[in-house]
DNA sequence: AATGAATGAGGTTTCATTCAT
DNA sequence: CATGAATGAAACCTCATTCAT
């Protein structure tokens, strides 16, 4: 990371873009709104980032490796394999909800907005979460704690969990952790609830 | 509905608008676009919309149209009120994916590029689905047969059962009742189901 | 030829095009001021055009369907080599200081600007012309009436008369046919003037 | 030529302008790229430069210096006038061909781009070689070796010469002397060659 | 002597919209 | 009903130029 691929004024850009991108939509968006957000001229945006598109890459890449950061966590073998998934879960809503995560949101509300050529490089990086997290399920699958496909039983998952960004309130009653439970039970019945 | 308010030429064009709403998002779909695709000119729109933003309020208020068609089922008092969750969550679900359901998809996408005016329509309709939703789980309250917020345990239902528009395939193996099962058991928990 | 292909708008366009171009050169003529040149706004132009390059494209292949017509000129082969060339060169001369033939001194000058696709195609046509000139020369080689390389004899000539554009004044003293003649002495040696 | 007239790294910058106005053009040539081809920032060149357009008064006046001292050879009033014109258009086609000679074909190509201002100076720098040429071609004329305009005649020949910069390869066939004696013969005519 | 950061005017292009026909 | 032509505001982006360091 030189001084241009990640220097302080190119992340605060990142972060502003981040924010105008949830707000308003990546194309809604203007690169002169941006420029000001962070008390520029619109050209000089330019020095930073090559194309508009480039920075919302970098946002979404961005988004991206905190995903990946949450889904790479180590964990011991011995630990229940409805036990891993729960640190899965909560870990990914954890990220989901810090506070200014705008990055997060637009991962997940921006990707019509890439070029093929930029969402492939994206792609990549979502099949990388979704691997760890196939990885947990097939355990679990083993165990004969869950079963049908889990191809679709991990879009269920992550679909209602990052449905929540769209309405989960961190000020309000129900914590991450009881979220977390409340979506953990709905996939991985109550029954099988041994000795987590 | 008069000639000019839902003429054949009128729902051709919110059809194939809605269509491309979906497929590349409201502000990227231009009005040559949709002109395009039903074989006319761009001027020639504004004959049938005054504005293009028109044009989506069309599609969402049709979106719209449809979820409260499914919400407004006769229920007779008589019926449990987990059975009559599953009736509601069945008819979304299935309005949800027919064929062609374009209008839905926008609905769930794109209420950030109306302006603060017809935001305010919509959310009037949406609201009226709500209310729906929100006398069928005071039941279920009632009967103590789920505890909790219920705004927040209806937002994480329909949210679970809307971002199903982004994952599943009706030709797949799941079916839609397997799939309102499986919501349902989530959310009003197993041990519950007693009576239905 | 349809409508927007060739419409009287659009030649208008090129040929106002074709006098800026020429005059100030294609990379400092702007959209705006060929736009103003014929009273519409700068955004109309690409009604009628794609791209600016698109316009650069349209008046060199213009330019060059003109120098082609110059060169086709029916011949009869009884006619002498040398009254060949002189034909050739008297039409192209004449080609090149019609009034108001910008197309023409844009493409001598302009190349540069086009694209290696357009370029290309440009080229092909510039081939045509050169075939012409090949075959004349050709005939006055096999009549031993010149000497040494074709190619590079045919690169005087045309470079010779190309580069009038830059200082020929038809209202000067030299008429066309002089000037030609006087090229044609120098590449087609006085003493081989025999029957012409 | 004090330091900063002439220094190194200025003529650096302007062999490297040179023969980038030559290749894309002055107006596509960016300061950017003049700087990068000598390893600098952009903004390093206005230490060297005032402007941009100083650059190209630089190269152009470095290339008419040329054109020059190409002209002013000092001739013995004895010589034949034939072999005067030889001798000038010999050193003009010798400096015209030598390497790297970018500057030259940048006089020739560019003084469109040229301010006004900046023109009228290199405008009469030509005017000093015109004179050479002028010179030389009125003793031909008062030694009845050639008939008409001067002006013309110099244009011609000139211009002959000068276009060969778009198609002469010093490595090909043709030797600069052969090239300089062909154009010769041309404006000159043979009959004319007597005591040479 | 040189740089890195920023400017701001201006370029090409897009696109919703208008309107005479 | 529908079109073809045109608009004009605004978008993204370029680039010569400046200036503190």
């Amino acid at each position: 990371m030189n001084t241009v691929d990640d220097s302080a004024r190119r992340r605060e850009l990142r972060t502003a873009a981040a924010r105008l991108f949830r707000k308003v939509g990546y194309p809604q968006a203007t690169v002169r709104d941006i420029a000001k957000a962070v008390g520029m001229q619109s050209g000089s945006i330019f020095y930073y980032f090559k194309t508009k598109e480039d920075i919302l890459v970098d946002v979404m890449n961005e988004g991206m490796r905190q995903f990946l950061e949450a889904a790479r966590v180590p964990m011991d073998d011995a630990v229940h394999p409805r036990m891993k998934l729960r640190t899965l879960l909560v870990r990914h809503l954890m990220t989901l909800h810090q506070r200014n995560n705008d990055e997060l949101a637009v991962v997940l509300s921006e990707w019509r907005s890439l070029s093929p050529r930029a969402r492939r490089q994206i792609v990549a990086q979502r099949d990388e979460v979704e691997a760890v997290w196939n990885r947990v399920l097939r355990e679990l699958a083993d165990a004969r704690l869950i079963s049908g496909d889990i191809a679709i039983l991990r879009l269920a998952i992550l679909g209602a969990a990052n449905w929540s960004v769209q309405w989960y309130d961190k000020k309000g009653k129900l914590s991450i952790d009881e979220l977390a439970d409340q979506l953990l039970d709905l996939f991985v019945p109550i029954s099988a609830r041994t000795a987590s």
